[in-house]
DNA sequence: TTGTTATTGCAAGTTAATTGCATTAATGGG
DNA sequence: CCCATTAATGCAATTAACTTGCAATAACAA
């Protein structure tokens, strides 16, 4: 699979592939997106893009679409929340994430492959996986 | 670490070194868990224990202390939710479970070194992580 | 420009899980 | 056994992330 760095042209170019409209609210959280160097959640993301608080149903639906077209990945927490980044469409990985704030370095190990053939092994299909680490970075300490 | 199989005698004395006390309900709700082979949820276990349904805080209050001292594990959903199964203390282990009917094999894979050894090169603390597969199971196929 | 249809704004709903507080019950010492 | 201490429980209310319904609006392409 070609992968693609991301900005702004190529993924309009996702949303039209897709058939999803380039709306201005997409291109504004999309931009609140590019400035950040670490997953964020809806509501960082809404105040992030300055959006109204109402807007916060339009941040989890974007996401949503943009999840759906790759080119975010939702990495869940210890406490059953969920924190978003942008992802090169094909780009799978882990992280190491800080449980205060949420820095994130990327974890260059998955078991995908094993995984998945064990899962098939055991009859199971349609198969996905997580795998996450958590700590405390230095910072937080 | 020594494995002890759990069973009522063991769980009450791990309840005693931990300064918990052996109530009606604890038992109850362990001798409810006890009758599963898959991992649960709190509803689950409330209605399996046969308590009202004022009582599922009691359930969420005993799992809590049950994790407390590492007789309980809790595996996470890919949808946010957390389901509980008995665990032999010190027997660390991951999980493939089907989305659907939370049927579970256990996974003997873990990588808790390497994962703990990187996190601390890059200045994490206080580690822990998370590992699931999830699928379809032949049955809900 | 216009018609179609996806997207949005707003309000309300959902639900797993938590919290506060008054009552009850387990425990250990005497 | 009895009592004092304090943990556990029962009940009601709350939290908070996320979802849903629906009417109004905006994007797109014809
Ligand atoms: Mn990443
Ligand atoms: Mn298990
Ligand atoms: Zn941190
Ligand atoms: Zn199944």
């Amino acid at each position: 699979m070609k992968r693609l760095k991301l900005n702004t042209q190529r993924i309009r170019s996702c949303l039209k592939e897709s058939h999803l409209r380039s709306t201005r609210k997409r291109e504004c959280i999309l931009e609140a997106l590019l400035t950040f160097d670490r997953p964020v959640s809806a509501e960082e993301l809404r105040d992030r893009a300055d959006l109204p608080k109402s807007d916060l149903v339009t941040v989890y639906r974007t996401i949503e679409a943009f999840l759906g077209i790759g080119i975010v990945q939702g990495i869940p927490l210890e406490d059953g929340k969920t924190i978003y980044e942008l992802t090169d469409p094909g780009d799978h990985h882990h992280h190491f994430v800080c449980r205060k704030c949420h820095k994130t370095e990327r974890l260059d190990l998955c078991l995908a492959g094993e995984l998945e053939k064990k899962a098939r092994k055991l009859g199971f299909s349609d198969i996905s996986h997580v795998m996450e680490v958590y700590g405390s970075c230095e910072d937080c300490n």
